[in-house]
RNA sequence: GGGCCUGUAGCUCAGUCAGGUAGAGCGUCGGACUUUUAAUCCGAUGGUCGCGGGUUCGAACCCCGUCAGGCCCGCCA
């Protein structure tokens, strides 16, 4: 069973109704990371519907936060909002200062700024997720009794968290962090409480109430998020490691949401994802990839199986060279194949039943359109990758795939990839292994390795691309015809010449790559691999 | 200090919850294709399941110990 299945699974012994909930802080560009935890939750919520359950997948935008620090890639002016909270200060602008401007006409703030592309990006995933914005949720009372019932028991929330996390809170911990005389929620101690209003003093000296309904301040994160739970009613959800491991927040606060008079919801625990040899993505640390810049590169199909395929609790590695096209061409040959034929096989050992199964889940999960099955466009990545290189209009890679009979007519889809393909082309990104790239001159190695009737074939091959009509038809069939006409094997026409011009015993199809070459420069080097090999 | 996760073929991982002859995909190698040679098809190769003990007729799987990597016990997806 897929881990969705199984997820959805133990919902169904819980109940028939469900609210599988996910949260993320805007306080940065979104990578790949975040990804991850959307697309569990949207997974989970997926395989429940399959199960047959109503469920609602519901995406927290952690607006009440505050601001940590003036991070990296923003001004110093930000030093004013550190403490402040996401959602009531302005965003950047394109050069890290606060964007007044928009804040004020618009409303437009920093947690707008990294959540709104994020968003896009989940549009085209597929993922389509009730965007609660918790800075909202406080301001409209949502919390107003959970906070009451929290303050109440205070005591026996601050018995759980001593107890389970094993650190001792201050004498003046109290589960209320009021906003200050400047709208911080930095150094400010709670002196007294009467419902709805905590008594502060801020470290400026200046004292005030908070008024627990109206969202003046917000509960800390150990109890703000069992509250979250409480009045959205979530029954699943799944979070990364740092708060799965014990003593935890999710430990915390599976007990303090009781002590809240609400039922914990079903967890899952994910891995992070880093990117290849960088360790943990880190905003801060600036090495992260973008949904939206993994989107110019692939399909989102490919995003979603990169997450479908791992069980949550591997950690994955990600990098936007070859292992995104393996992964792309993982996704082509999955979409090929016919599980419910190789179901149907009653020799299955129950080992490749469940490898079968767990492919065909995941790409039931993989698929941007729910319930859609998986349409093989029957050219790989690699395969597109090469005409994209070697042909300058798309209609010349339509042309190339027609007459290869992989296809009648171009879908949507390949189009589409085929864009993509292009800008991943042009992109820093795109693998050096992948791109195609002709000898400038004579690789001594390559030709050494050439027996003699390659040699001679080699030498032959010069003087007919000389007077070959510069087209890759004729080019095409002059390799071979060129062996031919020595009594030698197709074979050695192209070891021959991949030597010569790529250095490598094979390569991709050379002749319309070096149609779009000039004849003179690939003749002259062929010279040049014939003299090196006679003077040797 | 306490705890969690991971360790299985060259690589990525299934299989561990319900113990019963070690599984996939990729890679590699070989063959086919008289011409799309990074393609496609067919075939083969490949592992003392991190290590040591224990329980059992039988252990990758359960128990104890141990090593290595990652993480948590302020905040972080």
């Amino acid at each position: 069973m897929h881990w969705a299945d199984v997820a959805a699974n133990a919902l169904s012994h819980k109940g028939a109704k469900h609210i599988v909930s996910t949260g993320i802080t805007p306080s940065g560009e979104f990578h790949i990371g975040h990804l991850r935890e959307i697309l569990t939750g949207d997974m989970i919520a997926r395989a429940a519907r399959n199960a047959g359950l109503d469920v609602e997948f519901v995406f927290i935008v952690d607006t009440a936060d505050p601001l940590r620090k003036v991070y990296d890639f923003l001004g110093p002016e930000y030093e004013q909002f550190v403490g402040h909270q996401l959602g009531s200060i302005p965003g950047p602008d394109k050069d890290g200062n606060p964007d007044w401007t928009r804040f004020e006409n618009e409303g437009w703030t920093y947690g707008d700024h990294f959540l709104k592309p994020f968003l896009q990006a989940l549009e085209q995933i597929g993922v389509r997720p009730r965007i609660i914005d918790n800075l909202e949720s406080y301001q409209n009372g949502r919390f107003d009794a959970l906070s009451k019932t929290a303050c109440d028991k205070r005591e026996d929330i601050r018995e759980a968290i001593e107890r389970i996390s094993g650190r001792e809170l201050a004498e003046d911990w109290f589960p209320w962090s009021p906003l200050d005389s400047k709208g911080s929620l930095d150094g400010v101690t709670v002196t007294g409480y009467e419902y709805p209003l905590v008594h502060w003093k801020d470290s400026h000296g200046i004292e005030g109430s908070s008024n627990l309904t109206k969202g003046e301040g917000k509960l800390p994160w150990r109890i703000d998020w069992p509250a979250k739970w409480g009045w959205i009613g979530v029954t699943c959800e799944p979070f990364g490691k740092d708060h799965g491991a014990a003593g935890g927040s999710y430990a915390t606060g599976r007990e303090i949401v009781q002590i809240l008079g609400h039922e914990p919801p079903h967890p899952l625990t994910y891995e992070w994802i880093s990117l290849k040899g960088q360790g943990a993505m880190s905003s801060s640390a600036g090495n992260t990839i973008g949904p939206i810049e993994a989107l110019e590169l692939v399909p989102p199909e490919i995003l979603r199986l990169l997450v479908a395929k791992s069980k949550p609790n591997k950690a994955i590695e990600f990098d936007t060279g070859m292992s995104l096209v393996n992964l792309a061409d993982e996704y082509e040959r999955l979409a090929a194949r016919d599980f419910s034929t190789e179901l149907a096989d009653e020799e299955l050992s129950r080992r490749q039943r469940v490898q079968i199964e767990d492919a065909a889940g995941a790409m039931r999960m993989a698929v941007v359109q729910e319930g859609e099955t998986a349409e093989a466009t029957a050219v790989t990545f690699r395969h597109l990758a090469l005409l994209a290189q070697t042909k300058s209009t798309d209609s010349g890679v339509w042309d190339s795939l027609r007459k290869a009979g992989a296809i009648a007519e171009p879908t949507q889809a390949l189009i589409d990839r085929l864009d993509r393909m292009r800008s991943w082309i042009a992109s820093k990104h795109f693998p050096l292994e992948m791109k195609i790239s002709v000898l400038e001159a004579p690789h001594a190695q390559a030709l050494a390795a050439l027996d003699e009737d390659e040699q001679r074939v080699l030498e032959a091959l010069a003087s007919k691309l000389a007077i070959c009509t510069w087209d890759a038809e004729h080019i095409g069939a002059a390799i071979p015809q060129t062996a031919k006409d020595l009594d030698c094997s197709p074979k050695s026409g192209y070891r021959a010449a991949y030597a010569a011009l790529m250095g490598k015993e094979r390569g991709p199809r050379l002749a319309p790559i070096l149609a779009e070459m000039d004849q003179g420069t690939i003749c002259a080097l062929l010279n040049d691999c014939v003299k090196s090999l006679q003077q040797s």
